[in-house]
DNA sequence: ACGCCGGGTTGACCCAGGTCAACCGTAAAA
DNA sequence: TTTTACGGTTGACCTGGGTCAACCCGGCGT
């Protein structure tokens, strides 16, 4: 059993084998802004990718912590459990975007980070990070600049939690998923969703039955159209409204 | 006009010229882990004390941002506002916590950090912070880690607005100022809010009468003893049964 | 091809917490 | 000392979204 599993991720790290430096995520992941050289040396540092496959996790709460990760490919959500069962879903990353920042304060992970669709995330050593950060200016510049947008995110997050109404929610929900994809070169008027009603609910402090009837009622009113998770955003400026404007 | 205001920052400056060296929070804020010797290197950066009255912000969203700030004394909020006029809080802070983290991201403030009485403050100039954190390890160590703490800390709000009742969120937040006073060497049973009912509201994502109702039903129940801002917690255990276990 | 199952939709009903309004207490202003 | 104003409390009522339950649909395993 574990020779089998050991034999896969010999064939799994051939596979994927790929530098940061012709990484086309490059300009929205932990790169950005680094020269040439200093690309190179990052390379070095990211040696472990791996594929993780849909509804396995990348980490759980409490393991100890030892590096972050950048997706390559895929989408994933991180959530954290209360003991009575009750999960809140943190957040949901696609490429380029990094996860485990939260381990950093005490060393453990904080929260499970769980794939929802088969993906690809790169390694990074925090430690080794931290020193080549020492030396290469831009990229301690740019990973405080990651970390604190996390932070403001969360504001918004916590806005969003806090005095919005379900459907101001699910508005600016999906204005975000589209504003990401579009950053990714994909449309950000049709898209996918990867997660379930269940999640964004728990996501946005709502009900999956409520998510399902506000799609509904979105669609009705002609401001997207949804099929199961297949979404298309009809007419973004009403939805923009509706997140601003209470009514 | 502008003169008396410059005279008085020189006189304030010159009242409360402190060290982080012989600053007895130092053990909670940024010279955390440091030697004698590298907290004096920490000292020359923070030339900047200052004094912020009750109301006043010490920083306003959208404003540049080009240092963080560690509290000395007092006590703050910090908000975001949306068009139409809600509020959100998004924190409240108090001695030996930083401010302005959110600024890094866009190298502007996206909060506003209000002073919910009389406050003093270190300024602390972040380039300067980040030269410095490259040569002394500890520090860049510890930065980071506090920079995720506060990643931490809003996931657990996020937790309390997205999973918990009016009862669950207000006795989440009771032990969690207790037991921050506590570390500060105050007691951990009996203190004053420094906020009032509809600031405490909006940070749980809960009305200003719900508040005050919840806290007359703790009071009823026997796990607290309120009178206006001033609190002493009962049954700290009943709390945390609260928060735990619905009921 | 069929049945199963997990996710999604929809309806009927309910209740926690919001809303609106009256009133109170304390502390600063006059 | 009195006045005023702001924060806090309490009550009556309302409603958005939760709860419970039935049903639907599409994909997967057999």
């Amino acid at each position: 059993m574990t020779q089998v599993h050991a034999l896969n991720q010999d064939i799994t790290l051939a596979v994927i084998k790929t530098a940061c430096s012709s990484c086309n995520l490059r300009e929205l992941c932990l790169p950005y802004g680094l020269s040439l050289e200093e690309l190179e040396r990052l390379d070095d540092l990211v040696s472990t990718r791996r594929r993780i496959k849909r509804g396995d996790s990348l980490y759980r709460g409490s393991e100890t912590f030892n590096a972050i990760y950048a997706i390559r490919s895929g989408f994933f959500k991180t959530n954290v459990l209360l003991d009575d069962g009750r999960e809140q879903v943190t957040g949901f990353q696609m490429a380029g975007e990094l996860l485990g920042l939260d381990g950093i304060s005490t060393e453990r992970h904080t929260c499970n980070a769980i794939a929802l669709e088969d993906s690809e995330i790169c390694a990074i050593p925090f430690n080794q990070l931290e020193n080549l950060s020492r030396e290469i200016h831009a990229l301690q510049k740019h990973f405080h600049k990651v970390m604190s947008r996390e932070i403001v995110r969360d504001h918004g997050v916590m806005m969003l939690l806090g005095t919005m109404r379900a459907e101001e929610r699910l508005a600016a929900f999906l204005l975000n998923l589209s504003q990401r994809f579009k950053a990714r070169g994909f449309s950000h008027a049709e898209f996918y969703l990867r997660m379930t009603r269940e999640e964004i609910g728990s996501y946005l402090g709502l009900k999956l039955e409520t998510v399902s009837r506000v799609f509904s009622r979105f669609q009705e009113e002609g401001y997207i159209a949804v099929q199961q998770k297949h979404i298309r955003i009809v007419d973004i400026g009403g939805l923009k409204t509706l997140v601003n404007h209470r009514l």
